[in-house]
DNA sequence: ATGTCTTTGTGTCAATTGTACACTTTGCGA
DNA sequence: TCGCAAAGTGTACAATTGACACAAAGACAT
């Protein structure tokens, strides 16, 4: 925690976040478009950008994520830390940043975070240095700025572990939501099949959800039941875990 | 990922090791003490030293563990990143900054590393500003130097997590180990009691681990059978999880 | 009004897995 | 040879999983 080595490194750091949205039908990203500088085309990117002195790491997630793409009041939880010493030396990546910082050599040190909402409720406005702001399919990702491929692979992985291990979908979905919607929620996030039957047995076992005494208007087929999460037992297995290992 | 704000800021950063070890019977921590200054008294922390320039993290950990406690070839995995602007603020700490830091007023996010290994192969030999170097017990620590405590803390619950995901045990285990030895280490990491005969059934029924033509010596009682681990299942184990969600 | 379309919503059975529980075996050492 | 301490073993019941197909509801078009 000390040395007084000549080595010693003083590399800036910043936040980069991955929110995922749900679309009631595929999951997405926000990406932001950066700008593109003289012979650099436009290229996608995480909101991120560089935390300040004394800012809390967290709070600067939230605060880059409002400055880039408008969203707040979005919980955030940590992927990790990113720091190889190349992560920033592609070519386009180097020009970009030549243009663009102030200290464009500088080593960047990134802390990721990621979030999952409910994409109606957020309509990205792309500011500062982000071109635009859209929420981009998750299978449809090809290059990104940097090595944002490989946080957006991090955190979906951490997503994928968080959804076995604990519920989701409180902050994924509007406060009443169908048993269908739910279920699509799990399938593109697991990336496969579930049975329709057994997933809605096991939601209404775990009481996770209860029904509520309304049904959807309007639709041009049987009018689902909405739902709407219970708060307690999903905090009770939010904190216990399903602790599936099954001793 | 840029700006030219004004405020942007040149941390400094470290890693910090968590490494539990399991003594066949419980859980420990390797901690180093740390060394006393005028009128701070010495005390427990963890092992971490800043990076240096243009080294990757994940290297620099196994650096600075090497170096403080000489473990080395350690498979590290990292925990995340500890940055509030406090972290370093308790009056102990500080005093002991400014007797040994070159820039003690300098802020430091650490990076947390951790791993488990197998006890017995390690016997740390403290050195640099480690004055001992001990293989603590999880439920004994108390108070520790900055914010290592939390940061245990998180260590562990990241630990749990994936015990009940993933299988462990390759890492923390001699070669050969008895079935009682590895029931153990999943009682410890758990904190909770696993009944013995279901404990046994569900790792032979896993292949995990298959006997060997071998028995323990010298006991004074009913020499138990050697295991070893599975390696082929236990890596197919590892990369699918144990998917227990159950849809 | 009737039929068509689309999505919702529901039950059962067999197989697997989890859970609870107690006594015999083995080898050492006194 | 007896006592001790830990190893090792089986069963029965409950709970969960996984596979599988058809009826019900409402909108809309004719």
């Amino acid at each position: 925690m000390q040395s007084k080595n000549k080595h010693e490194v003083n590399p800036r750091i910043s936040a980069d976040c991955v929110i995922f949205g749900f679309d009631f039908n595929q999951l997405r990203v926000l990406l932001i478009e950066r700008s593109a500088v003289e012979n650099v085309p436009s290229m996608m990117a995480l909101p991120g950008d560089l935390i300040y002195e004394e800012e809390n790491i967290d709070t600067a997630a939230s605060r880059v994520l409002k400055e880039l793409t408008g969203l707040e009041e979005i919980y955030l939880e940590q992927v990790g830390a990113f720091g190889d010493p190349n992560r920033l030396n592609k070519k386009n990546d180097q020009l970009w940043l030549k243009a663009v910082r102030q200290d464009p050599d500088a080593r960047v040190i990134t802390i990721a975070y990621y979030s999952l909402v409910n994409l109606d409720n957020y309509s990205p406005q792309a500011s500062s240095f982000a071109k635009s702001a859209t929420w981009m399919l998750v299978d449809d990702i090809q290059e990104l700025a940097f090595d944002h491929a490989e946080i957006v692979k991090a955190a979906l992985k951490k997503l994928k572990d968080k959804i076995i291990t604990q519920p989701i979908g409180f902050n994924l979905l509007p406060e009443k939501f169908t048993l269908s919607q739910l279920h699509r929620l799990y399938e593109s996030i697991l990336g496969r099949d579930l049975d329709k039957r057994n997933f809605r047995r096991k939601m209404l076992k775990l009481k996770l959800v209860e029904s509520l005494d309304e049904k959807q208007e309007g639709v041009p087929h049987k009018p689902s039941q909405y739902f709407k999460f219970n708060e307690e037992n999903y905090n009770k297995l939010i904190e216990n875990g399903y602790d599936n290992f099954g001793f």
